[in-house]
DNA sequence: TGGGGCTCT
DNA sequence: AGAGCCC
């Protein structure tokens, strides 16, 4: 009997909800694009034989394109969050604790199996996601999700485990797991510390494992000491509640060309001011202050470096989009300098509080109340507008529709299981 | 050559 | 505030 958590991970998550509704995509080597369609976020199998990292700019791969029959798509966040939300229905079914970690992986709990009944429901999982979501998932189940994580990479990986991968605390198995798994892959460990960490002589896994967890703690962080002690099998890593308000609110984006000019970059730090504000308001929270920041482009040496940031508090805690779009130009005039070519603009709301527990000023009114109330509609009004027909239908001061931080998405798919207009039609022959 | 969010120091 | 990590 082992003290079980479970990771249940999509497979190449972007493409396999891509071919769920266009089958032709099957066996074809098919990319997905991160925002704006700057770089490979998701592959095919096809597409990783071809040698294609995460990561690569979508203008290495042109020649591939034209040649090899490379499918790229621009990413389609609407039909993953409900293909996300699906799996998610599913495995709610089947398991006792669901815990979304990402838009791909959930972790579930697998108490009170015996080992081979855990085998068996790691199976059942596997097929029934598959069969009733169209999404291919590997499933991996062990003491603790570092390993757990692990464990997937190997149902994932070695043919041998077919989708499904139990792992026992100190069985022959999980050792060997360890044994070859370069610390890059653990969880938690980024490239920083593999750099480090090699300098030690470490570089696998069961290095990490075999370390006593207190030196780890006193030669890095006690970060990794938790990730050494779940490789030994004890967990120590929580899972946070998702469905928890976020502490902070960030919209950014990179703008489609380098930019100095002051009026685009404030059209630009507008918008993101107010996609901010109407994220705050989704999740009920009030903001006391407003971040923005600039960025020049890291990639280009020849050029000036700049990337400044200001914070502006604001009077009240607020939702209303006015006064965080006012503190968002206050900020951004504090800030820009011209001779710069800006690459990305952002709005982060921070120092967030519950909207339901706010303090009441001393000074407030009925004035001031009849005002907050009207305001308060005001700004449901714009949201309920912008929900239903289409994001930045109604926004305030004026549109910008020609804008350089616009969104590039040129290969976007239909949002098939989202949209009246863009459900997929069947027709009989 | 993405965007968003977290924790630790 | 900055570094580092995650997807």
């Amino acid at each position: 009997m082992i003290g079980p958590v479970g990771l249940v991970d999509c497979n190449n998550f972007y493409v396999s909800c891509e071919r769920v509704f266009q089958p032709r995509l099957e066996g074809r080597p098919v990319g997905v694009l991160s925002n704006n369609d700057g770089c490979v976020i998701a592959r095919s199998a096809e597409l990783k034989a071809l040698g294609v990292e995460m990561g690569t700019p979508a203008f290495e791969l042109r020649d591939l394109v034209r040649r090899q029959g490379v499918v790229l798509l621009s990413s389609n966040y609407e039909l993953y969050g409900d293909m996300s939300a699906r799996v998610r229905e599913v495995l709610e079914e089947l398991c006792a604790g669901v815990e979304p970690y990402s838009i791909d992986e959930m972790f579930i709990h697998g108490d009170g199996f015996s080992r081979r009944q855990l085998q068996d429901h790691a199976q059942e999982i596997h097929r029934k996601v598959r069969r009733y979501t169209g999404i291919p998932v590997c499933v991996g189940l062990a003491a603790t999700r570092t390993l757990a994580k692990l464990a997937n990479r190997a149902a994932k990986s070695v043919p041998g485990y077919a989708g499904v991968c139990v792992l026992s605390p100190g069985s022959p198995d999980a050792q060997a797991l360890l044994e070859k798994t370069p610390l890059g892959d653990v969880w938690g460990v980024g490239h920083r510390l593999v750099e480090r960490l090699a300098l030690m002589g470490l570089h696998t896994a069961a290095d990490l494992a075999a370390q006593d967890p207190k030196r780890i703690r006193s030669h890095f962080s006690v970060t990794l000491e938790r990730t050494a002690r779940e490789l030994q099998g004890t967990p120590c890593i929580e899972m946070n509640d998702t469905n928890r308000p976020r502490d902070r609110i960030m919209t950014s984006r990179s703008f489609g060309r380098l930019t100095s000019n002051q009026d685009e970059i404030h059209q630009a730090i507008r918008q993101h001011a107010q996609r901010s504000a109407e994220k705050l308001r989704a999740q009920d929270s009030k903001a006391r202050a407003v971040y923005v920041f600039l960025k020049t482009n890291r990639h280009r040496p020849d050029l000036a470096q700049y990337s400044p940031s200001a914070i502006v508090e604001l009077d009240e805690p607020t939702d209303d989009s006015r006064p965080i779009l006012h503190a968002a130009t206050q900020a951004l005039q504090a800030i820009y300098r011209p001779n710069y070519l800006f690459m990305k603009a952002g709005v982060m709301l921070i120092d967030l509080v519950d909207a339901n527990r706010q303090q009441l000023s001393l000074l407030d009114t009925p004035q001031r109340q009849a005002d907050r109330e009207r305001n308060d509609r005001l700004m449901a009004t714009l949201d309920q507008l912008n929900q239903k027909m289409g994001r930045d239908t109604v926004t305030l001061g004026r549109p910008s529709p020609k804008a350089a931080w616009h969104l590039r998405c040129a290969n976007r798919t239909p949002r098939w299981t989202t949209q009246w207009r863009e459900l997929p039609y069947v027709t009989a022959r």
